[in-house]
DNA sequence: ATAAAGTAGTTTATAAAATAAACTAAAATG
DNA sequence: CATTTTAGTTTATTTTATAAACTACTTTAT
């Protein structure tokens, strides 16, 4: 029987982000932004969801004036991530 | 950037379903259902909208006298889900 | 000084998808 | 011959993804 895909993890955009997130120790909603190509909306409600699961850690601050957004993945989001990327092996793996 | 996911194929069960079907010549809706857990419905559906696609190829026909219907994957699907299988490495290879 | 345009997002509405429930039709069983 | 089972399909509901519209503030130009 094939394992389950974490649903959280298992679509497009909450993915790239997730998989920005790995390579980095954070990254600011405009690089996210830029780097996956998605509009300010969708990637403001994605990120909701994966900080809602504890996937990844938000902080609000400024950057001079402006506001800066910015995420970082937290140990739950990196073990789903882990788990999600060894379920999906299962299904890829001839 | 990252390379959009293929959203035929970036389903679960649709995913099971072509992983399935990889390994084999071809396979009868009933072990499709049997080894993906899914129910009749969500399986008649999602074999519908990948024959559509044009992913595998559906033979309906009759084994004594019961239904049979039987899949397989055509060479559309194949190069859809190396496609697939390519493009997702970009997300989850750190 | 203020109107216009840009930045950094959030909220809400809509479109698309996944899934299950209800149904059909025939066959096997008791 | 009535009930259950098999093999599915169709339809309805729920969930999700996504974009459009909006908010709040800042920078630039006049």
């Amino acid at each position: 029987m094939f394992k389950e895909l974490d649903p959280l993890l298992h679509s497009q955009l909450r993915l790239a982000i997730m998989s920005l997130l790995m390579s980095v120790d954070s990254a600011e909603f405009t690089f996210i932004k830029e780097q996956t190509g998605a509009t300010a909306g969708n990637l403001s409600v994605q990120i909701d969801k994966l900080s809602e699961a504890g996937y990844i850690e938000v902080t609000k601050s400024f950057k001079g004036k402006k506001p800066l957004t910015t995420c970082a993945v937290t140990k739950k989001g990196l073990s789903a991530f882990e788990n999600y990327v060894n379920a999906l092996k299962q299904y890829i793996n001839k």
